[in-house]
DNA sequence: TCTGGGGTCCTAGGACCC
DNA sequence: TCTGGGGTCCTAGGACCC
């Protein structure tokens, strides 16, 4: 078997620069919500030592003036991604959506004039549609993919392209590879793989099994026979429903005023209520949490978060909010400095399979009509103009986004990107 | 002054049932 | 004095991903 991973370079920053022709050549960071933190970096700013999730104001301290900033643009991302995504649907039978801007191709029967030049063929297309840069690695596994893939963006910047095609190749990779960089790998283990002498993949790939099944548990069997070769990871064509939904964002400033956070309680609720009914899906719990600043040392701190069991699994706004209030009251206390809210919808069922009693039933279809009505109007003004009267009118937390770009490619509104 | 948001999977342990 | 065992469901928490 033989699988290619698509990786769009430092895409965030290459969608802002799509449009934007001056940024070429210039170091570019994207900002996460709230000109938080960099989430994305042109090569000339990782250059100038800007690391992911760097802050703004470190960023401004080490290098202000030198660095172009963008505030995240998320419907102009999406749209170009899903572009991208059908120029690689056009090549195989089947792709499988990993992320924005990552995609695994089944590249088994497209071995017609070698995959090495399919992998340049491939990018050329992409580069040529759309204008997005890619990296192509091909290689038996997800895992080993994955690798070819950094391999390519570290070691053969001109191509892009990289094909593990054979074992001595796929072994001269896995010792070019520290266990750091491995797909699968994160701080936690890659600490623990350091402390026993495994430092590189092909060191992890000789790992005994017993240490790995005991140390890392099924996943880290799962990793290790990646990285043999033996392909241990599901291909997943159709996206899988989802299990949880979650709304948060931190707020522009602390907030210390229970009606203002409350409000947002209720906007991020009716967010998930949202995602829900698009899903098809109900929920059975739905949690609500708040926080303080961990970062702010001398200020009191303060989290918490409470699960409250809806009576019937529902995606109804109102009834949402009526029990994330019921929590909220549950555990907001005055006197702290909170910095950030979230709710999360857990147990999710299909919306056929919600069982209700009568007089649940005739409440039920009153409101669905309702909440139909609402979404229409919302989605068709491009906003969320019309909401229930516990939700805010007007944007207390509101967030900043001071760099962000025009949406070059869609309809939404302004509004929609800064409220929610 | 200023530090993202949205997910997944796995395991352990408790509650409960027979 | 001796005090089962297996199964399921749920939740919390850890680790990881982009």
């Amino acid at each position: 078997m033989w699988i290619a991973l698509v990786d769009c370079n430092n895409f965030y920053v290459s969608c802002e620069r799509l449009f934007k022709p001056a940024l070429e050549h210039q170091p570019v960071v994207v900002l996460s919500n709230n000109d938080g933190c960099a989430i994305a970096r042109s090569e000339e700013a990782k250059q100038l030592g800007v690391k992911m999730g760097t802050p703004e104001f470190m960023i401004d301290s080490i290098i202000k003036n030198k660095i172009v900033k963008c505030s995240s643009n998320y419907p102009l991302y999406g749209d170009l991604s899903s572009r991208v995504m059908k120029t690689l649907s056009s090549f195989v039978p089947q792709i499988e959506i990993y992320s924005i801007d990552e995609a695994f191709l089944d590249m088994t029967d497209m071995d017609i004039m070698g995959l090495h030049d399919t992998g340049v063929m491939i990018r050329n297309t992409v580069k040529k549609n759309i204008g997005i840069p890619v990296s192509v690695g091909i290689a038996p596994t997800k895992t080993l993919a994955k690798m070819a893939n950094r391999y390519a963006k570290k070691m053969l910047r001109e191509i892009g392209v990289f094909h593990a095609s054979d074992e001595k190749i796929i072994n001269q990779m896995l010792s070019y590879t520290r266990v750091e960089d491995i797909w699968g790998v994160g701080r936690q283990y890659a600490e623990l793989l350091q402390r026993h002498g495994f430092l590189t993949a092909f060191d992890l790939k000789n790992a005994p099994e017993e240490w790995m099944r005991k140390n890392m548990t099924v996943q880290g069997q799962r990793l290790q026979n990646e990285l043999k070769g033996i392909p241990s990871i599901e291909w997943q064509f159709v996206s899988k429903t989802k299990k949880n939904i979650c709304t948060s964002r931190s707020f522009g400033k602390l907030l210390t005023d229970k009606t203002i956070i409350q409000q947002a309680v209720c906007d991020y609720t009716a967010s998930c209520a949202f995602k829900l009914r698009k899903e098809r899906t109900c929920a059975k719990s739905i949690a609500v949490f708040v926080q303080t600043n961990p970062h702010r040392k001398d200020d009191v701190q303060y989290v918490r978060s409470i699960i409250v069991q809806l009576p019937s699994p529902s995606n109804d706004t109102s009834v949402l909010i009526k029990q994330a209030i019921k929590g909220f009251n549950i555990i907001f206390k005055d006197g702290y400095k909170y910095m950030k809210c979230g709710v999360e919808v857990h147990g999710l069922v299909p919306e056929t399979q919600v069982q209700l009693n009568l007089f649940e039933l005739a409440e039920t279809e009153k409101k669905k009509k309702l909440t139909k009505t609402l979404d229409t109007v919302n989605r068709s003004l491009g906003k969320n103009l019309v909401k229930y009267a516990v939700q805010s009118s007007e944007n207390k937390y509101k967030l900043r986004a001071d760099y962000l770009s025009k949406r070059f490619t869609t309809n939404f509104d302004e509004i929609l990107e800064v409220n929610l």
